[in-house]
RNA sequence: GCCGAAGUGGCGGAACUGGCAGACGCGCUGGACUCAAAAUCCAGUGGAGCGAAAGCUUCGUGUGGGUUCGACUCCCACCUUCGGCACCA
């Protein structure tokens, strides 16, 4: 038997599949039923260029549950695409020259042929690209449609802002407050940006938990971030201005204590308040500091600063006067802007109170009861928050309430490599949005995309302006662009049609292949991407667009790779990139490997030594079954039951099982492993072929080049369209066990016992074994604990 | 501070519903093959102690308690590591 050659094998069977589109599937007819049809999904990658560990992972499992769906009998949506627009390729094409475009479109082709040379089962005719302007236009629709429903909208927001590049940056470019670029201190500016209105949301993300499967750490990020708090809103009476300023608490039961009051330097109201005050000077600079600074500045400043305003609100339960101040430590973006400071029970409000003199109030005692609370005092805190509210609810003073965390997501981008806004001002109509026939509005092909005081796209006069849709008038455009999570936030439903012309997607085959059954991708994207399309997925329903409320039934995280095993680190400079590991162990022995090092869900290290030992295995394989083929040339399994036999039909089980119920993936590989070094022991022993035959059909879903090679040296073809095996289940009872026999808990002896003996039997045995007899000791035996099937415990 | 996850040999990990701790692999040790090396194959490999040996005893899953005939697994408290949120009123 010739040796084993990876290279030439993979690329043999690559040419097969793709001849045959076996991994390719079709639509459904008109009027076919959902129900024999599995979506698998991963993430789909940024293309950068290279493929690099992680998306190994990500995509070998996609494709382990691809073929294990496939051979059992489903029909199964396994495709790729490409999340093309975005800062990387634009911030590429501005250090090295070319264009975004060209650069975007030789990594797509890069990492395509990457993708392929390990082997995945992709169904490359589904293939999107979100620069593709087939693509974004229907990004562009579907904006429209959420403008429609007045789930978009524009507002002055703070952007970024670096004074000396005079360009708006990304998060992901301020780097400890200053500019990446050029190092200045980056400052907070208001501009004008497109929002959408996932706030209105929050309740129904929160809810709909409940249906979906996903790992519990994910849920929990997810409700961090939106981070429902109940409470109630309280109103304060200002009579000098004859305004009530409400402000949200969770603690209605302090209110008594409530000593002062403050609003955040942006709230609405502080400009009337500066032209009353008596400070006014000092509360102007005060406002004008404290708004210049970005929130992490504000958050991190040492000492809690303010200024006192000379005004007085009244305390809705004491009815005192109660001072007003300005100070930066209250936040316009949550509650209300405007809090009532509680410095008995509030540790920022206690630290403010101390520095400016203010007076401290205790109105709950340390047992829990309220005192100095009028009539609730002696209530317990539970129960003051609710006979409080209802008082002051009677009089006009509160409400329940509930506040959240969660922002509404800004997706306005001064950039240039995004999805345009499909928008013009006018300036007799406004805000107009463009009608859906003029669909899409292309990005221009502009030389110069650096960003230079205002977004690139405003630069270019002639795309900039345009007719406005409504009154034929002069307008412009709107140059800023979408952010690239607008584009992945619906690309899952854009792959069961992807060449529709004629709108984003059918819905009978949304209806068909939706919701997506498996998703796999990083958890970092659990406030990002997962709470997006979970967004746009309930507008879309909403919209009778989609037919159900969310997008991904069940979720799944793979783990972070690390690469820099010893050896790996001083021989090739830490990182190798996995088309050229393919070229050196095999495709099969890497998707093997990355699969084998550990649970797929949790960090992982990448070493050289332990592809090694996977690509031996699979050298060993290959040798066991040529073997074994040689012993046992009849393609027919042996008949009886046999050592082989039953460890085959063993295999069978544990590793449909680990896949099938558990998704594990390391598991049934060490399971594969056993099946082959008993083969191995002797290969020419009754059962060999079929164990032989089943380890090869098992290992499939992870190397299928090997597998399907081996298995048409064996005999038979197209392993990948053969059904899964199933577990003679006459084969994996026993008649015989290891009974394991303990004293006091302790395991003291094993011995061969039937599975027809009766618990006294086993009793009787356990207690006759001549070691059990020594730990004994003449002692008696006072109970005996029969595990049927398993084990004796003689308690003395 | 709040929320979440995880701690098992020299290393990655296995043990799923409480029932033989350490599967499988790496590494290491010894042997076979070889002029030699690589590759391959065979055997051994948690610690300590006893024994000439077969083997036996004992300790052992982050720490301390608890429940149980029996705990890596369940409960309580704590320690450490990692992740998320964080002037959130």
């Amino acid at each position: 038997m010739e040796t084993y050659d990876p290279k030439a094998i993979e690329a043999k069977w690559q040419h097969v599949w793709e001849d045959e589109r076996a991994f390719y599937v079709d639509n459904p007819e008109p009027g076919e039923q959902p129900g024999d049809d599995f979506y698998m999904l991963e993430m789909l990658p940024y293309p950068s260029g290279n493929l690099h560990m992680g998306h190994v992972l990500n995509y070998t499992l996609g494709d382990v549950v691809t073929h294990f769906k496939r051979r059992q009998g489903l029909k199964v949506l396994r495709p790729m695409g490409w999340d093309s627009f975005g800062l990387p390729a634009e911030n590429a094409a501005i250090k090295e020259g070319g264009h975004p475009r060209e650069i975007t479109e030789r990594n797509i082709a890069n990492i395509e042929r990457q993708m392929r040379r390990l082997g995945w089962a992709i169904d490359w005719d589904r293939v999107i690209a979100a620069h593709d302007p087939a693509y974004y236009r229907w990004t562009q629709w579907l904006f429209l449609k959420f403008f429609e429903k007045g789930l978009v909208y524009r507002k002055e927001a703070p952007v970024n802002w670096c004074p000396n590049d005079q360009t708006v940056l990304a998060n992901e470019q301020v780097i400890n407050g200053r500019c990446e670029r050029c190092g200045a201190v980056v400052e907070s500016r208001k501009m004008e940006q497109w929002f959408f209105r996932i706030t209105a949301y929050a309740d129904a993300l929160l809810k709909d938990h409940e249906l979906i499967d996903w790992p519990e750490r994910t849920k929990a990020i997810q409700r961090n971030w939106i981070g429902r708090s109940e409470g109630a809103e309280l109103l304060f009476r200002i009579d000098e201005l004859d305004v009530d300023v409400p402000v949200f608490t969770t603690r209605p039961d302090t209110v008594f204590g409530a000593t002062f009051f403050v609003l955040a330097p942006e709230h609405p109201l502080v400009d009337t308040l500066v032209e009353r005050s008596p400070k006014a000077e000092e509360l102007r600079k005060y406002v004008r500091t404290a708004m210049a600074k970005r929130g992490e500045e504000r958050a991190a400043a040492d000492e809690r600063t303010g200024v006192f305003t000379g005004l007085y609100v009244t305390n809705p339960a004491t009815d005192a006067p109660i001072p007003v101040w300005v100070a930066d430590y209250v936040l316009m973006d949550y509650g209300t802007g405007a809090i009532m400071a509680v410095p008995g029970h509030d540790e920022r409000d206690r630290q403010f109170a101390e520095r400016y003199g203010l007076p401290i109030r205790e109105v709950v005692d340390e047992d829990g009861a309220l005192v100095n609370s009028g009539q609730f005092t002696g209530l317990s805190a539970e129960e003051a928050k609710r006979a409080i509210l209802e008082w002051l609810g009677e009089r006009g003073r509160g409400r329940p309430a509930v506040n959240f965390r969660l922002r509404d997501w800004g997706f306005s981008r001064q950039r240039y490599w995004g999805c345009p806004i499909p928008i013009v001002y006018c300036e007799r109509c406004g805000i107009v949005p463009v009608p859906e026939d003029n669909l899409p509005v292309l990005l221009p092909e502009v030389e110069d995309f650096r960003p230079k005081g205002k977004p690139p796209l405003a630069s270019n006069e002639e795309w900039l302006h345009a007719a406005c849709p409504r009154c034929g008038g002069p307008a412009v455009r709107e140059a800023d662009t979408m952010d690239t999570f607008v584009d992945s936030s619906w690309y899952f439903l854009r792959y069961v049609d992807p060449h529709n012309d004629q709108a984003p997607f059918e819905r009978r085959l949304v209806d068909f292949w939706l919701p997506v059954d498996q998703y796999v991708g990083g958890i970092d994207h659990a406030t990002g991407h997962l709470l997006y399309s979970r967004f746009f997925v309930k507008v879309l329903d909403e919209l009778d667009l989609v037919g159900f409320r969310e997008p991904f039934q069940r979720l799944f995280h793979q783990g972070w790779v690390r690469q820099g095993g010893s050896k790996m680190s001083k021989s090739r400079g830490n990182v190798t990139a996995p088309d050229e590991l393919a070229d050196m162990y095999g495709a099969d022995a890497v998707r093997l490997y990355i699969l084998f090092v550990g649970p797929a869900d949790q960090a992982m290290d990448w070493t050289e030594e332990g592809v090694e030992g996977i690509a031996r295995f699979l050298r060993r394989l290959w040798r066991i079954v040529g073997e074994a083929r040689y012993a046992s040339p009849d393609p027919q399994p042996d008949p009886e039951p046999s050592l082989l036999s039953r460890k085959a039909h063993e295999t069978i089980a544990r590793v449909s099982d680990d896949i099938g119920r558990r998704f594990v993936f390391n598991t049934p590989i060490a399971a594969v492993m056993e099946l082959v070094n008993e083969l191995g022991r002797d290969p020419a022993a009754p059962g060999a072929r079929f164990a032989a035959e089943t380890a090869v059909s098992l290992i499939q879903p992870y190397a299928p080049h090997v597998a399907e090679e081996l298995w048409s040296r064996l005999g038979h073809e197209r392993l990948w369209e053969q059904p899964w095996p199933v577990a003679d289940e006459s084969q994996l009872e026993r008649e015989t066990f290891e009974l394991v026999i303990q004293v006091n808990g302790k395991v003291r002896d094993r011995v061969e016992a039937s599975v027809q003996e009766s618990e006294e039997d086993l009793v009787a045995r356990a207690t006759a074994s001549a070691r059990v007899q020594a730990q004994l000791d003449g002692r008696e035996v006072r109970q005996a604990i029969v595990v049927p099937g398993k084990l004796v415990n003689l308690v003395v």
